[in-house]
RNA sequence: GGUCCCGUCGUCUAGCGGCCUAGGACGCUGGCCUCUCAAGCCGGUAACGCCAGUUCAAAUCUGGUCGGGACUGCCA
């Protein structure tokens, strides 16, 4: 049997970092098996869903590398995968199972059911005790799900193992709203049915509506998928990732300057792992082994600042190429301007020492800032703790008189110039480069002092120097 | 309130009766390296919620208890 597992979104918000791990799992589950992983949008609530949330949030799936086989956007032998689209269907296997028993009209209205969950409530029963037919069967109105008290609903799921719920507390459900629209249960249900979908993997929030599922399956006459429901994701205090924790949405975090990679890899770390010891895993190693079975129960804490380390292990291993171009835009920005041919090739020579140096793209921008701006100040701390100390005057004008002296202007023979001075002027080496790394760039921290003189070009270097001695009277 | 789910370092996890004086990763931290910052290397910190029971032996099995969460809509 051929692998079917789908991903459904609604359209309401921007993709949750949750639904982008359970679509992961998903997708990780049809690849490893060799089967078709589907996307469907989930857009019954009209009054929330809107196109832009819609191709905002199949950017993000495209973007983390999730690339779906059947569904929205692609010629598939089910029409649009857009629910919307599929009112008709749903209206008619709501009729039917009214027509078979297994549904009926009601048409009481919203006082009277709040009534008897209230009631419900007050002498500790499940609504369940009181939402069923009503006497005189009504022939109009939302359509309900008639819940058979004959048996337990049971099922294996893949990562909760046996679950089980009595009829009793299941209530019956509206399955066809008054307008004649579906609610998610029935359209849902019907889409998996229709499009044969063998496993569905999300949120444990709907394990509560599972036995619901699993019986409007079965009352259409078809056998329910295996199901796996994925802990849910907290923030790091515990609590519901809400956006008090920051960013929620995978495209904050594509903006941020996270690598989709990173983002792949650390999601599918949140509930599962390659094997005991490895953290960092690439896609093709993951779906070799994943197997929902596997998936933990536990909840898990989304921590951006793992994804942040986990994000400088990717930035580091790419090819400086690759790390130039995407830095380049970033770089721009920092500047608020484009770069010319003469300032990219500054940039290229002292490239890689950034990309050692980064975990956010953003950073490559504040790094090379110096190279391409005047010096708008001193990073005051620094000119305090560095530039005042006693020596600082003569170890600039020494520099000066080598660098001046200097055939070439690359970064080994300026080492060769100045990498003596801390012994012949004896002075600690700290005492010696931070002053001039503090005079060149700006701040006491900043990429390898020879290099970034190297990148900034002979002119610039003297003359920045030239002022900072002068600063000093 | 009711139903269901979950409970190993601060966080993500390994563990599926003896290999556990509980392993890996992030974080924090001591040191080395070092022109600063990173990176790297060596070391440290820190967990089986609690109580019973089963067993020669329990983080692993059972029961209870406590704690957390989800659901409880003509939202999804």
């Amino acid at each position: 049997m051929t692998v079917r597992v789908r991903m459904a979104p609604s359209p309401t918000g921007t993709l949750h970092v949750g639904t982008a791990r359970a679509a992961l799992f998903n997708w990780l589950y049809a690849r490893h098996n060799q089967g078709t992983f589907i996307l469907r949008i989930d857009d019954t609530d009209e009054e929330r869903s809107t196109a832009e949330f819609e191709s905002e949030i199949l950017d993000s799936i495209r973007w983390l590398g999730l690339q779906w086989d059947e569904g929205v956007g692609l010629d598939g032998p089910h029409g649009t995968y857009r629910q919307s689209d599929r009112y008709g269907r749903y209206q008619e296997v709501a009729e039917a199972l009214v027509g078979g028993g297994a549904a009926y009209y009601d048409d009481r209205g919203p006082e009277e059911l709040d009534e008897l969950r209230a009631r419900a409530q007050k002498e500790g029963r499940h609504p369940a005790h009181y939402i069923r037919r009503p006497d005189p069967p009504f022939y109009s109105g939302a359509i309900r799900l008639s819940i058979p008290q004959d048996a337990p609903v049971v099922f294996d799921d893949l990562v909760r193992d046996r679950v089980s719920f009595e009829p009793a507390d299941i209530d019956d459900f509206v399955i066809l709203r008054s307008d004649g629209r579906p609610t998610y249960h029935l359209a849902s249900t019907v889409d998996d049915v229709d499009y044969e979908i063998t496993h569905v993997a999300r949120g444990e929030d709907l394990l509560p509506s599972t036995p619901k599922h699993i019986l409007l399956t079965r009352s259409m006459g078809h056998v329910e998928p295996v199901y796996a429901h994925l802990p849910l994701l907290f923030g790091r205090d515990g609590r519901k990732l809400s956006k008090r924790h920051g960013a929620t949405s995978l495209s904050d975090y594509r903006e941020a300057g996270f690598l989709p990679e990173a983002v792949f890899n650390y999601l599918a770390t949140l509930g599962w792992g390659l094997d005991a010891e490895t953290t960092i895993f690439s896609r093709e190693q993951a779906v070799a082994v994943f197997d929902l079975a596997n998936v933990s129960k536990n909840p898990a804490a989304f921590d951006p600042e793992k994804l942040t380390w986990m994000n400088g292990e990717y930035v580091r291993a790419m090819s400086p190429a690759r790390f130039n171009t995407l830095a380049r835009p970033y770089v721009e920005s920092t500047l608020g301007r484009p770069l010319d041919g003469d300032e990219w090739a500054r940039f290229e020579k002292i490239a890689p020492l950034v990309q050692d140096r980064t975990r956010l793209l953003p950073e490559a921008g504040e790094q090379v800032r110096f190279l391409f701006s005047d010096l708008d100040g001193y990073h005051h701390d620094s000119w305090e703790k560095v530039m005042t100390k006693e020596g600082v005057p003569q170890v600039l004008d020494t520099a000066i008189a080598r660098l001046e002296a200097l055939a070439d202007w690359e970064a080994e023979s300026i080492e060769t110039a100045l990498r003596g001075l801390p012994a012949e002027m004896g002075l600690g080496t700290a005492k010696v480069f931070q002053p001039l790394r503090v005079a060149v760039t700006g701040s006491s921290v900043s990429p390898p002092l020879f290099e970034s003189m190297a990148a900034l070009g002979r002119d610039r270097t003297l003359g920045r120097i030239r002022y900072a001695r002068q600063e000093l009277g």
